[in-house]
DNA sequence: CAAAAACCTGACACGCGTGTCATATTTACG
DNA sequence: CGTAAATATGACACGCGTGTCAGGTTTTTG
């Protein structure tokens, strides 16, 4: 009855030393066996086992296989709009731009599994994306969107619709975590390197910045 | 014993009406489910319901669960290159690349079922594609991978590394069946429509042409 | 250092999903 | 027609995955 009591009621009190420890292996193991297997070819004691725990001790933290999937939902969120703080006013468009794309591809390097985690949710419409996490991810991209529209009103960048602009980004960025496999394929490696993913961070930067921007002086 | 013999043995035999029928059912919602649920949360039952068959006929013409993920991969892979046919030498590459373009959004807007299944069985390291399908894709891409080639070649386009450039257009033009929900709620509608579609075109050629093959001269 | 709270665990119940089997029905074909 | 092959199907065996339970052990706290 008083089990698993989490401490909300209104304290953030400092949480449990174990408590924390444990979750977070379990949240770890989650999300590359999520990413690998989803949602219903993970099954709770692979994840008991990848976390070293038994499988009544992942039980203890988390009531359902659903509540480990929504915790690692809401870890990712966090990271989402990380990579975002590059699209700023003040910065000039092309340098801004080339920071976010370089950012975005160095998280799709550093964190492919959560990437592909998160691409897998998605794609099946993301049916466990809570409405608040949807909206918080409207709104952050709303945000950025004036900054391109200001940049465009300046006449800094050609006038291109920030939105679609962004899915651009977005795509071809996580093209190399969530397809990684493929791209390796088309490219001949059996594994991508980071020499492959700074070919692509060049490919794409001149491409969009260009495309978007104006060539730049010194090419061609 | 002789049950289920396929028209194999050399001569195409013409394959009867009724297994013809049923197994173009079969896998018809098996691509639907695939998608939604992946390979694991799919089960035979649903394919059996959705089909109109009883689960006991679908046995009868697909031994296991795997054979009818891969009969579907199979399908697919056909359509994989259809659009590709757009990048030949004797075009104007501005103008080849905007035909592949439309076309392949085109193929996400009314494939976008196949297209999210696709997506998802690369997301997962390509499980089920088999070594010959694997490098059926490569070699296609390398084709037209050296018409680029030889476009920048004779100074028609920007230097830019194909393959990449090529993923490039991938990630963009998949990116709206596959995160079409994701795509949705950031434009802020409750479905992706046309209209969309189209300003989808309209940015991502603007900003890949100028910036793969010099700024038109109409615009700026 | 005791008592309470938090943590840990093996054994088990239960449902459900895959795939089989024995048998019925329909179709092809001489 | 009549016989063989192809197609259809209900009932069932079996394994496995989720989640529970009852009772252990460790840690915290006064």
């Amino acid at each position: 009855m008083a089990k698993a009591v989490r401490a909300d009621e209104r304290t953030e009190a400092p949480e449990p030393r174990i408590r924390a420890r444990n979750e977070e292996k379990i949240l770890g193991a989650a999300v590359g066996l999520f990413a690998d297997r989803s949602f219903h070819g993970t099954h709770i004691k692979e994840i008991a086992r990848v976390s070293g725990l038994p499988k009544t001790n992942v039980y203890y933290y988390f009531p359902t296989k659903e509540s480990i999937y929504s915790a690692v939902i809401e870890r990712l969120i966090e990271g989402w709009d990380r990579a975002f703080d590059h699209i700023e006013p003040e910065r000039e468009p092309r340098e801004a731009i080339a920071a976010y794309i370089r950012a975005k591809l160095e998280y799709s390097r550093r964190h492919a599994t959560e990437s592909r985690f998160f691409a897998n949710e998605i794609l099946r419409g993301a049916q466990f994306l809570e409405r608040r996490q949807r909206q918080h991810i409207r709104e952050v991209t709303d945000q950025r969107a004036h900054v391109v529209e200001e940049w465009i009103r300046r006449g800094q960048m050609a006038p291109v619709d920030p939105r679609h602009f962004f899915i651009m980004l977005w795509s071809a960025t996580q093209f190399y975590a969530d397809f990684g496999m493929l791209a390796a394929d088309v490219l001949g490696r059996r594994r991508l390197t980071r020499t492959d993913f700074d070919a692509a961070a060049e490919t794409m930067t001149k491409v969009i910045l260009d495309g978007c921007c104006g060539p730049v002086a010194s090419s061609q």
